[in-house]
RNA sequence: GCCGCCUUAGCUCAGUUGGUUAGAGCGCUAGAUUGUGGAUCUAGAGGUCCCCUGUUCAAGCCAGGGAGGCGGUACCA
């Protein structure tokens, strides 16, 4: 039995045109900012991409790997950052700084696949190198919400959360947990934050001490931080983003404080964030387009200053009813030391993804799905001997620009007839021995024929009446073919 | 990875306390209709009952193991 490996699946002609033209719109805004377009192969040397090494036991751990000829370890690609910092640091010398591109395409990942979650996917991705201004991250927050807003998706129905690693860094600072000793509890408190627009703050202070039983009976570790230290870290995110965007009236907020005064770490973060809060209000983005949050964690090792996330805000009902929330379709952030790895120098990165299948699945739910787009004209073959003359037929209407085939099978008329139909044809051009004669041909609306069948329900009524069709002559074939098609483009 | 549910025709699903030749609807193919996609009628094709092992005179049905799917949870560069 042929079958499609698990986590992959085959695209349709609708999925692909509609794809297409969601990355033209991305594509649009992105060129709009200024970057410029770049493409890297789906496959690197696996020391490349980063952490999953191949001296491990599994290789093959998260990303697709294989070894070569000689037995260097490649693998596929499962973001596009990490070869855009590959790139960087191979021409580093010859890029203009700050470096400005963006990039789509398929990449790959080796984990088990969900809903909406696969193993080949496509990203479209913008990234500023070489500019450690916090105005690059700003730029990055409204470049998210003008992508989505290109796309379809009303103000309102979307949200730009922004944050900034240094907060968390200095929030954990502050509950005593630093030094190399801590960095697996850091990244348990980080996991627990992250799950603070999921879970309510009871079960996130579960998870940062004594660990949490889930309703599928699944038990979650905790952070094993005392009492003190976990509701410390809940209360200074919880003020933050209260400073920030103040529930409620503006006037009071105004009186927040900052959550802490003296640590250097949060100040930092707190300050970039102010700044970007400043700047993409002063652009005209108000917090229901862009806001911080400092509950937003992204990916735990990677990013060390600002971090976004696109998220959609509305709820959908499935086939079954159940109410879906899509959430995260893109995100990204400050990753200033990507680069590094390959150059020892420090270069100062920032950008953003967008997770193109993902959002189009969102969409698609949305209703805001384009209508099937109408199939090829069908030049019938009625008489297998003139099979020259309908070819030639075709190709008049192709040159003429309009999407056109001879039908090549091998079927009689009635089967030819389902398959024009099959195809989702406008009109099909029959010339048989009749027409040939008086060099006529015969179009035949398919869609208004099948609007003037619905009403009649004899068969004899049926054939004589050979609805919505036409005989013409043959130099007007072009132009009452045109005719048609334009009663049916909307 | 962990927990739960599921797997019978192309699709959606019936299938009795374990019993002889496994069904329906839809779809598909052909005919009724020398050259007309719909409707109607008729006929036909289509099955490793997910796989393996076991229990039994007998397994689609029971037991164990495995695979795949769905949902949750964990992970997510």
């Amino acid at each position: 039995m042929p079958r499609l490996p698990k986590g992959f699946r085959d695209i349709g002609a609708s999925e692909i045109r509609e794809q297409q033209a969601m990355l033209a719109k991305i594509r649009g805004v992105y060129e709009r900012y200024g970057f410029e377009p770049l493409e890297t192969p789906a496959i690197e040397y696996t020391d490349a991409l980063g952490k999953f090494l191949p001296d491990q036991d599994r290789p093959n751990e998260g990303v697709f790997s294989f070894q070569d000829e000689d037995e260097q370890w490649l693998s596929l690609r499962y973001d596009l950052t990490a070869p855009l910092a590959r790139f960087v640091a191979e021409n580093f010398d010859k890029l203009p700084k700050p470096f400005r591109r963006y990039a789509t395409g398929s990449v790959f990942r080796n984990e088990k696949p969900g809903p909406g979650r696969f193993r080949q996917f496509t990203q479209f991705d913008a990234d500023t190198v070489g500019a450690e201004s916090i105005a690059a991250d700003a730029e990055m927050c409204m470049l998210a919400a003008d992508t989505l807003e290109a796309l379809g998706i009303a103000r309102g129905d979307y949200v730009i959360k922004v944050n900034n690693r240094k907060v968390l860094d200095g929030t954990m600072e502050e509950a005593g947990l630093v030094g190399p000793d801590s960095s697996k509890r850091r990244l348990m408190v980080l996991r627990a934050l992250d799950k603070l627009d999921k879970f309510s703050e009871q079960d996130v202070l579960l998870l940062l001490t004594v660990g949490r039983k889930d309703t599928s009976g699944d038990f979650t570790p905790g952070a094993s931080l005392n009492e003190d230290a976990a509701e410390r870290i809940l209360s200074v995110v919880t003020q933050t983003r209260q400073y920030f965007v103040p529930s409620g009236d503006t006037d009071g907020a105004k009186q927040l404080n900052k959550a802490i005064e003296e640590n250097a770490t949060y100040n930092a973060g707190f300050e970039e964030l102010t700044q970007i809060q400043a700047m993409v209000r002063a652009a005209g983005y108000d917090a229901d387009r862009i806001r911080i949050d400092p509950s937003v964690v992204r990916g735990l090792e990677y990013y060390t200053g600002p971090v976004f996330e696109a998220e959609l805000t509305f709820e959908v009902k499935n086939e079954e009813g159940q109410t879906v929330r899509f959430g995260s379709v893109g995100g990204g952030g400050r990753y200033d030391d990507l680069v590094a790895r390959f150059t020892g120098q420090k270069v100062p990165a920032t950008g953003f993804s967008i997770g193109v299948s993902r959002l189009q699945a969102a969409l698609a739910s949305l209703g805001k799905k384009s209508a099937d787009t109408l199939g090829p004209v069908v030049v019938l073959v009625m008489d297998k001997g003139e099979v020259a003359a309908y070819q030639k037929m075709t190709q008049t209407l192709r040159s003429a620009g309009i999407r056109a085939e001879m039908y090549l099978g091998s079927a009689g008329m009635k089967a030819q007839m389902k398959y024009a139909d099959k195809r989702g044809s406008p009109l099909v051009v029959i010339q048989g021995s009749d027409e040939r004669a008086n060099k006529q041909v015969t179009l035949k609306d398919l869609i208004e024929g099948a609007k003037a069948a619905a009403a009649i329900k004899d068969n004899k009524e049926w054939k004589e009446a050979r609805p919505a069709q036409v005989t013409i002559s043959e130099t007007d074939l072009v132009s009452k073919v045109r005719e048609i098609l334009a009663r049916h483009e909307a």
